[in-house]
DNA sequence: GAATATTTGTATCGGTAGGTATGGAATTGT
DNA sequence: ACAATTCCATACCTACCGATACAAATATTC
């Protein structure tokens, strides 16, 4: 039976959650209210709870859905580069590129969302950190594959990098946020890889 | 006349701005609620509308305290070095040292305090990013003057080369804000050196 | 001591936050 | 047609937000 019973919903549930995704990413977890939500999302408070169960639930379901998207997506893409070189350079320009993407709101989700919070909100900004710690501790295991495979020098710390190379781009969030350019970003991108080792 | 009329007031303004200073730097600016702020500042809330106007302008005062303090103060203390590398070397080994003072919440107020928030607290965002901006333009200016003085390349990019280290020091407050040791910033400041024209 | 000025604590303001109860509307299976 | 099920809309809940009215308390000035 692949039709569900009773009132079928007059909305998508995707393309709403993509609207609050975008208030989300906009205001932060704790500056988007409700209202501004249910009003982005085209629907009302009892639709919005019964499809995705309350705030923090929303929340978390559009950060998942950002993760498979822009800058999120940045990271995976760099990842398949052939060099570690290569994939910090990578790295770099995509996320340059996409926290500059006119049709988002500027800086990165898990960045911008929830670095400072109420008491009440303890939970997502932990949520946040672990996936920022996350994304850094792929990038470091990349390297240390490099490292391995003898692609990157055999003295290097593939950890240290991996922070210096998330640092940069959680600045350049930061910098996104501020009103920095595309090509400020770019720049910024280069000058950082001139402090690769080799 | 040095004594005022009328009933004295019971707390110190100094010390209460710095309690709510404490509080805005852990909690953002709309995360920090007037009842987290007067409970800290030992007050009850008609004395802190009494002092400090409203909650705007407290934190407009609690910021300017910040500047003369802690991670504010790093940058002018760096500005004074002899040569630019000093100066950027210094300024990056001063803010990966403040923001992790044990004693200071972690991370860079900011940065922290309201990259994102509800439509209501514009002002203050707009605020902290033309603060940002202003402390990138110091040492672009001082980079400037490297330049003209002959200690800096002809042709190096002060604006490139101070947005780049405002984005580290800004990436470096959201490591700070996630957990990350004050050894670990200090090597992401020599990894940023490492980039450094010469 | 009386008048004046200021701070203090309590209690409250209107507004909005996140979250729901309820009842009618729309579709399913029988 | 009818019961069952699910969704939508209005209206509302409690809690807390930032901000104040008010009167008791404490100081100075006359």
């Amino acid at each position: 039976m692949q039709a569900h019973k009773g009132r079928p919903r007059e909305f998508d549930a995707d393309s709403a959650l993509d609207k609050a995704l975008h208030v989300f990413w906009q205001r932060g977890y704790e500056g988007a209210s409700l209202s501004d939500l249910t009003e982005a999302m085209g629907i009302n408070r009892p639709s919005l709870y019964a499809a995705f169960g309350n705030k923090e639930e929303l929340f978390r379901r559009a950060l998942d859905r950002y993760a498979e998207r822009g800058p999120g997506r940045a990271l995976n893409e760099a990842l398949a580069e052939p060099t570690a070189r290569d994939v910090v350079a990578r790295l770099l320009k995509n996320v340059a590129i996409s926290l500059t993407d006119p049709s988002n709101p500027r800086g990165c989700l898990s960045v911008q969302a929830a670095l400072t919070c109420g008491e009440a909100s303890d939970a997502i900004k932990q949520e946040l950190c672990k996936r920022r710690a996350e994304a850094e501790q792929k990038l470091r295991a990349r390297l240390e594959r490099a490292i391995d495979e003898g692609d990157l020098s055999f003295d290097a710390d593939a950890a240290r990098l991996a922070r210096f190379v998330s640092t940069v781009t959680q600045g350049m969030s930061v910098q996104a946020a501020g009103g920095a350019s595309r090509d400020d970003l770019l720049h910024v991108a280069d000058m950082a890889m001139r402090a690769w080792p080799g």
